[in-house]
DNA sequence: AAATTGCGCTAAAAGGTTTTATTTACTAAT
DNA sequence: ATTAGTAAATAAAACCTTTTAGCGCAATTT
């Protein structure tokens, strides 16, 4: 266990001050004048004994600990663990890391979470926001803290963001399927108020109108148990005997598929949002509204980035596209 | 913007010192003998004002971060993303944090995340190494930094490791396939040394011994592409007529779905190594042999947490059973 | 009476940086 | 000969804790 060397080390073998030295590490040798000839000897032995500043000590300084907070909604939801991947290696070539933590909606661990990594002092937050988290997020705007959302936001609040064109994309699903030929056409979704909901409702509902259709709607509590979430689902589309149907995420449209295995009912056509292996290899494959993920993480980062950096004053809305990918589930015409 | 609270705030306040109130909050005021007067009243001041120690000088000072790195294979992957989220919140109760990355299965970014996690002196690793990650591994031993492997671990080199029980997994699900009368059954591998591969290697060929059956292996390159692996799978299915699979991961296994489904050939029986939520969809439903998740994740923290308190020094390598989940993909029975 | 012990608390050092304010030694200008 | 200016480097403060070593006093022991 060989002792670290510190940068006092490094000014008293080289015979100089810790000011030098440290300068020179920091990028600052032209503007102080140090000679060229001192930082080369300093640069060179530095690389030498391979010396590494104590982050620490730099941080308690600084104030800047090069560590960004990245609360998610379920690490290990695909949607959100590919977003994060994402995230974790851009920031990385910036030197910068993330630590994070999912909340599972849970709106008091959030809470405990930001103040956690808030009194750790990260540098700025990624967050994926619950329900009743707004008051929160307003505070760290207040104490100066950059704060990206992503997926949702709250209508009231001024906050970078950014997130999928969710309308557009329950819009254009929900269209798809009415060209498809399809009539009794229904929407799955969430009891919550968070806006990537609200909008791929108004999605659906707009699609409807515009054609013509009846909506059906169902709800489903965000805390229920996969047994009482098959159980609603398999009463909602049987009952209204629907010929396709919208799932508003991933995780509703895999419960579903799961209830018509389970209660063995044949699945109408489906849609889901946001994509997901089962998607690709279930039998038929089943049509997705994909988000642009790469898209997403890189301007989340971006933005935080620019924020941190202090060059942006103006707070920015970034609503990305959604493609939807066509496959086997809705490829069958249905002839009225 | 409101100005941060500190100690020698509060021990001014109180007309105190700041070593008093220190030693109050770390819970040494019976041991320094601090009178049970003073004692509540500094507790009691400290919730009113909502003090909260600064993390970063306390870190510097005592040269704990509380902060556990976690380097994994990739975040993305179910399997590694629940483990991920079972650490995270278990570890988050006993006031640790966690910081991750995804190594991609690439030693010299392993390695970097090492160093720098290493630089900003995380208290301990948990850590799934890729092939030859022994000597980093060995360094931050002989640092006495605590690391705990999973997954797979160094013959050669005494560590915490905790794993599942990968022969006894893939020796039942062997035997499981030629019970049901299966004869040709193939095994798909990586090519790496890492030891779970082997394990899982030695557990077939020992069942193929057994019941006196030739073994099929294909090994698939650990950076080929989907489309490769893809190809590589029906070619090795197709040509060898094979009638039973066993898969030594789950995304090998689902390479092999998807290119079932693309090159319109019939699945054999499948089993595959880890659950995932495509096996339980999939038609037919896949076997699987699944590691007890929530075991490995608690085991792995507690070892790290007894390490980091010194409670332990003999090195422990904790190997969980599996368990196989007998699904539809191998109930038919063939009658040869 | 002198020496020791125990009590309740504290001053100051230590942890390793960055940054502000200053010094020193020159050269050029008045 | 004095002043002004500049280049090159530095001493010391600051960031906020924890922890070591010790102080002053009263009670107890020798």
């Amino acid at each position: 266990m060989k002792k670290r060397i510190l940068i006092s080390d490094i000014a008293k073998a080289l015979g100089i001050s810790v000011t030098t030295v440290s300068f020179i590490l920091n990028d600052k040798a032209k503007e102080k004048r140090i000679s060229e000839a001192l930082t080369k000897r300093v640069l060179d032995y530095v690389k030498k004994v391979g010396y590494k500043p104590n982050e620490l000590a730099k941080s308690l300084r600084t104030g800047k600990t090069k560590i960004l907070g990245l609360i998610i909604e379920d690490i290990s939801n695909p949607f959100f663990g590919n977003i994060a991947r994402l995230i974790e290696s851009k920031v990385y070539e910036q030197g910068y890391r993330i630590i994070y933590c999912s909340t599972n909606n849970d709106v008091e661990k959030a809470k405990e979470l930001i103040q956690m990594f808030y009194d750790r002092q990260v540098d700025g937050f990624i967050i994926t926001p619950s329900d009743g988290l707004e008051d929160t997020v307003k505070q760290l705007q207040q104490n100066n803290i950059p704060v990206v959302l992503f997926d949702r936001y709250f209508p009231g609040l001024e906050t970078d963001y950014v997130g999928a064109d969710n309308f557009q994309g329950a819009f254009d699903a929900s269209n798809h399927l009415c060209q498809q030929g399809y009539r009794r056409i229904g929407f799955v979704s969430l009891y919550s108020d968070q806006t990537q909901m609200k909008e791929r409702s108004d999605g659906y509902m707009k699609a409807m109108d515009n054609n013509k259709q009846q909506s059906f709607i169902q709800k489903i509590q965000m805390d229920a148990s996969d047994e009482e979430a098959m159980e609603l689902l398999r009463e909602f589309i049987c009952e209204n005997r629907l010929d396709a149907v919208l799932f508003s995420t991933n995780y509703l449209a895999i419960s579903g598929l799961k209830a018509s295995k389970k209660f063995n009912f044949t699945m109408p056509a489906v849609i889901a949002f946001d994509d997901h292996t089962v998607f690709k290899l279930v039998e038929p494959a089943i049509t997705v509204v994909s988000q642009p993920i790469k898209d997403i993480a890189e301007n989340l980062i971006n933005i935080l980035l620019l924020r941190l950096q202090g060059k942006i004053k103006a707070t920015r809305r970034m609503v990305l596209p959604c493609e939807l990918k066509v496959r086997e589930s809705t490829k069958v015409k249905v002839t009225s």
